[in-house]
DNA sequence: ATATATTTCAAACGTTCGTTTTAAATTATC
DNA sequence: GATAATTTAAAACGAACGTTTGAAATATAT
């Protein structure tokens, strides 16, 4: 009866602080929506991870959507206000002179990690970017408004610095070459990797941040920076030379 | 009473053929998968959308996870097949001589769009690369499974004519330039479009499908034969010139 | 210390899920 | 045309879901 828990999270060894309801369970079900999808994660394996009653998600949030949107949020936010920020500042710093395509992706990506070790509550590692990665392909219109809210702003900000770093892209070649660059950075995050390439590599280490975004930034970089127009070398039979 | 159904579907207007109950799902099936994804969607909204008896999933597949499998397979099967085949045969062709990046990347991307217009059954559209860009970030371990099996000795087979054709990439630097371009290619078929970029043209036109591929190839091209190693123009204060 | 507001808790709500069952209808085989 | 195998059909199964309820517990304020 007596030595109660000093403890009563075994994952997380902090006892019931008196408020923290609301993170516990915002953290409970960063991770386990990562690992398993919205759609597949119940309120009852969110409630039991985090060690607060089942109905405190819908007193704190109010329904499981309401809760998504306050995950999602509390996120994206400061992520893509820090891009923006960062964007501004380079900008400023640079006097007129147009950034280098190089400069404008390594402060998106840079973003991205630069918040990952900076969890909101404790010990959240990379799961948010993981999370991240997955909600960009997922097919519910709440998530998908969400992300297009949280993004708009952002996205047409960078367009326009991508605009005057690549003056001879037309606007229609760059908005088609934003689309593939945000498909690599998101499947990139969302690190599923599901032909077990490049197994060997967490993107929890911090070390291996900067190795990914040096590799993600060239790569991009050179498909961002690719001539327009021709479709290049067909070895098949091209019957108009062009 | 007398003028019955001479057409049992609305959206199909064939009659119920005598067999046909397993096609009929697939098709449902697929095309709610796509919208709401796995997880969200019930065997009532497909065996309703195909117009056969709840029971008959179960009858015909034997469980929800192997609809999926089945589903997943009959599709990715001939697509990763087609792709093997095509760069066998280009490889052949060119006699010894390696193969240029864009002639490889046409292969794989256009071997999507071939098989998307002729659907396993009538009228699907692109429906499945749709899900197939979806599948790419699903968070089961079920699915990572099928698309391993499926992927795996083509990727294999793809990642050797890569480096054929990339003398001057080095091996992991190749493999995580296939995961940004696997990224790009899922995030693309997925046709999410979070950032109501892009919002002008749909995919299933196939007038759309050699331009979106022509501008994907020249994306991942550029991408994948991006110098290496040096971390390229850093206005930021870089102490070490290296 | 008393009263008020906030938060936690166990229990139950009605609904929907995947699956199973049993009989009827259909198709194939002889 | 009778018999056997296959497919369809309606109904129900137990389990799990998101949500609500009302009382106990805790914190806050007077």
């Amino acid at each position: 009866m007596a030595a109660p828990s000093a403890q009563k999270s075994p994952e997380n060894p902090s006892a019931h602080s008196p408020q923290d309801t609301k993170l516990r369970i915002l953290d409970a079900a960063e991770r386990l929506f990562m690992e398993r999808g919205f759609a597949a994660t119940s309120l009852r394996e969110i409630t039991a991870l985090a060690h607060v009653n089942l109905a405190a998600v819908n007193y704190h949030f109010g329904s499981k959507e309401a809760l998504i949107d306050a995950l999602l949020t509390r996120r994206l936010q400061p992520l893509n206000q820090l891009r923006l920020d960062e964007l501004n500042a380079l900008e400023k710093h640079a006097q007129g002179r147009p950034l280098t395509v190089e400069t404008i992706l390594e402060v998106y990506v840079g973003a991205a990690f630069k918040l990952d070790n900076k969890p909101t509550a404790g010990g959240s590692g990379s799961v948010f970017l993981r999370l991240l990665g997955r909600a960009f392909t997922e097919p519910t219109e709440q998530v998908r408004q969400i992300l297009q809210r949280q993004y708009a702003a952002m996205a047409e900000r960078y367009k326009q610095a991508f605009t005057a770093a690549l003056p001879h892209v037309p606007e229609d070649e760059l908005v088609w070459r934003m689309q593939f660059m945000f498909g690599a950075i998101s499947y990139t995050m969302a690190g599923t990797d599901v032909m077990q390439l490049v197994a060997t590599c967490d993107l929890t280490d911090s070390e291996d941040h900067v190795a990914v975004t040096r590799r993600l930034v060239a790569f991009l970089a050179a498909g961002l920076q690719a001539p327009v127009g021709a479709p290049v070398s067909l070895p098949r039979k091209t019957q108009r030379a062009k």
